[in-house]
DNA sequence: CCGAAACGCAACGTTATCGTTTCGATGGGT
DNA sequence: ACCCATCGAAACGATAACGTTGCGTTTCGG
């Protein structure tokens, strides 16, 4: 059932010929305002509200545009949900590792409490039990970025010597990141400043050299 | 619209007057057999798959049952986390203030992993944030109670001289049971008994006296 | 033992969403 | 200038869940 008659790719971009259509092409406006309203939609009404029509309604789009660029909305979620969190940081270098696991705090912190990836990850973890695709998008373009950054500057301050060598990586990056997301996510609350040099501080101490 | 005729009182334990029945009274079986399967359902298959006709078909039971009991699915799924999540523990006493944060850490593990809380968190952290009743939930039946607990050992440590007089309890409470959280439910994975003494370890290297 | 109330079951009408189809209009390619 | 695929809008049938009702049965209390 559902032939997907010809086109309907899979995904979006053009994957092949981007360059043989011959009638209207695609309006990327539209694109990317569908997956804007299914973000928005999940992130304020949770995703027993996020229906193909309301996002339609929301983008400003017809039903068909969405129908023919998904085949349904579990695929329409996943690209649109790796749309949002595909935001590299650069890895930061104030040439302490107490500075930089810092700035490191702020920029998690930052992502949780200001755009929609806090209120919408509660929604990705629940569903990523059942479906792997999710799993991995959180794991992806969720953990995997910033485990790299806090696993590189662990590495370049064992390097300059600040930090023990035997220590172990994986937990520094648990306990920096695990209370940020605790009480951003889960407590709803936005960490103030301070917190997050306490934080660090406190699994700095068992880490110094 | 739904009057709700005359009784229909808002929760199940007969309110005032527990003795007033006179027909067949309701079934105590029934009623736990329907919390009971709202939580397996919610757990397993997550909250889009929570429907009153899936919850009396897996107990058993006809939704005029349910309906007779609760005006609507929310306000049964509210009363079935409620039921899940009361066990309270006992404050651990070592003598030490390592030995007791890991008899916590190891009971807030279990019960992340063993029974169906790790899997239903997502969906009501996810609710909680259009749905006071939830996020009083999450703070009474999971929040609270292990802040009791880390809060109450701490300051028995901090009485025996064993940790600094001037640390924050509310940190130490974050900084043991965030990583748990985070470990169990987010990264969906049962950290090893080790691990928790290494994370209890580098919390209390910041904080002995 | 009699009656009242709860029981499981099945059917009901209602509403909402899905995914499809049709329609006239639009606008970028060639 | 002419295609022609895409556009938004609207309606479609199908499916599913909601919440209600009636029915015959079961189970207690008085």
């Amino acid at each position: 059932m559902s032939p997907t008659l010809e086109p309907a790719q899979v995904a979006s971009p053009p994957e092949s010929a981007p360059t043989r259509g011959r009638g209207r092409p695609r309006s990327a406006a539209a694109h990317q305002a569908i997956l804007d309203a299914a973000i928005d939609i999940l992130a304020e009404s949770g995703i027993e509200a996020l229906t193909v029509e309301g996002i339609a309604s929301r983008a400003g789009v017809g039903k068909t545009t969405i129908y023919r660029r998904w085949p349904n909305k579990e695929l329409l979620l996943v690209e649109a949900v790796s749309n949002i969190v595909t935001a590299d940081e650069p890895l930061p270098d104030n040439g302490s590792i107490r500075e930089d696991l810092i700035a490191i705090a702020q920029v998690i912190r930052e992502r949780y409490t200001r755009g929609p990836l806090g209120r919408i990850l509660p929604a990705l973890l629940s569903a990523q039990l059942r479906r792997p695709e999710f799993a991995q998008i959180v794991r992806e373009h969720v953990i995997e970025p910033r485990r790299a950054l806090v696993l590189g500057i662990v590495q370049r301050a064992v390097d300059r010597g600040e930090l023990r060598a035997d220590l172990d990586p994986e937990l520094v990056f648990d306990m920096v990141t695990a209370p940020l997301f605790y009480r951003s996510v889960v407590l709803g609350r936005t960490p103030p400043e301070e917190s997050l040099a306490a934080m660090v501080d406190m699994v700095l101490d068992s880490c110094r050299a």
